[in-house]
DNA sequence: ATGGCCGCTATGAGCGGA
């Protein structure tokens, strides 16, 4: 079985991209981020026509989270209103093909003396006050998506630049980490030590080039999933060629 | 090869992304 997140960088602009990329890596379950569409205008049909459901919770212009799957999608939750003060259309939750996925868009941020970075301080607080409340380590879940923060040092192209910064910020570090402390594991670190390995690049300046990258997207797993984990991957072709979403898919093989 | 921002909007400049 394989599940993917991937923040497409709005999907009607990216369609053409997440359907061929669907067509060659065949995921049993997309995760997406920035769908940056509202439900009722969220392009359904390509997908159905490939045989998956899609639960959509979008908003105009910003924001929006969609998960795709081939098996049904059950007991499916729209955001997180009842734990989160502002949470936005940020995480969609749904059961399928066994797993519990949580897909989430963390906020950005912007600037860590901005109150747009306490917000996000305390959205991810409200993630794990979330997890608390509705879900079980010891079930077979997943919480991925674009986290918005590079957990350490080696998940950044230039540790020293991003000190204290947006994305790498001890306070936000630290709040990854309690999410962690639920009871999940990042499966990606789990199978590859290197630095060097990113999931976002910029448009600018020839960072993909480069390699200029930060490993923000992220595939969470309970213990007794991330047992089952055979491969973890980033899909760098996917961030290559025309009209390519700033981020790569994150891509894992549960047996 | 994978380059020089991109996508969005009661657009035509400004905002948000990261």
């Amino acid at each position: 079985m394989k599940f993917a997140t991937w923040n497409v960088n709005s999907i009607r602009a990216r369609l053409d991209r997440v359907l061929e990329w669907l067509d060659r890596v065949a995921p049993d379950v997309l995760c997406m981020q920035e769908t940056k569409v509202t439900d009722e205008l969220f392009p359904r049909e390509p997908f159905e026509r490939r045989g998956y459901r899609v639960m959509a919770f979008g908003q105009k212009t910003y924001n929006g989270v969609a998960i795709a799957s081939r098996r049904p999608l059950e007991s499916t939750e729209r955001g997180f209103a009842k734990h989160c003060a502002d949470p936005g259309c940020r995480l969609v939750a749904a059961t399928t093909a066994d797993v519990r996925v949580v897909n989430v868009y963390v906020p950005n941020g912007r600037a860590v003396d901005s109150p747009h970075f306490a917000a996000k301080l305390e959205w991810l607080r409200s993630l794990r006050r979330y997890l608390d409340d509705v879900a079980r380590p010891t079930e077979a879940i997943l919480v991925c998506g674009d986290f918005n923060v590079a957990p350490e040092d080696r998940d950044v192209y230039a540790p020293e630049l991003f000190r204290n910064q947006v994305h790498c910020h001890p306070e936000e570090r630290k709040a990854l980490v309690e999410i962690a402390e639920f009871g999940l594991v990042d499966v990606f670190r789990r199978h590859h030590a290197e630095s060097g390995l990113y999931s976002w690049w910029d448009y600018r300046l020839g960072a993909f080039h480069r390699n200029w990258g930060l490993r923000i997207d992220h595939i969470w797993a309970s213990e007794s999933l991330a047992a089952r984990c055979t491969s973890v991957s980033i899909d760098r072709e996917a961030r290559k060629g025309k009209q390519p979403s700033d981020h790569a898919p994150v891509v894992v093989e549960i047996a």
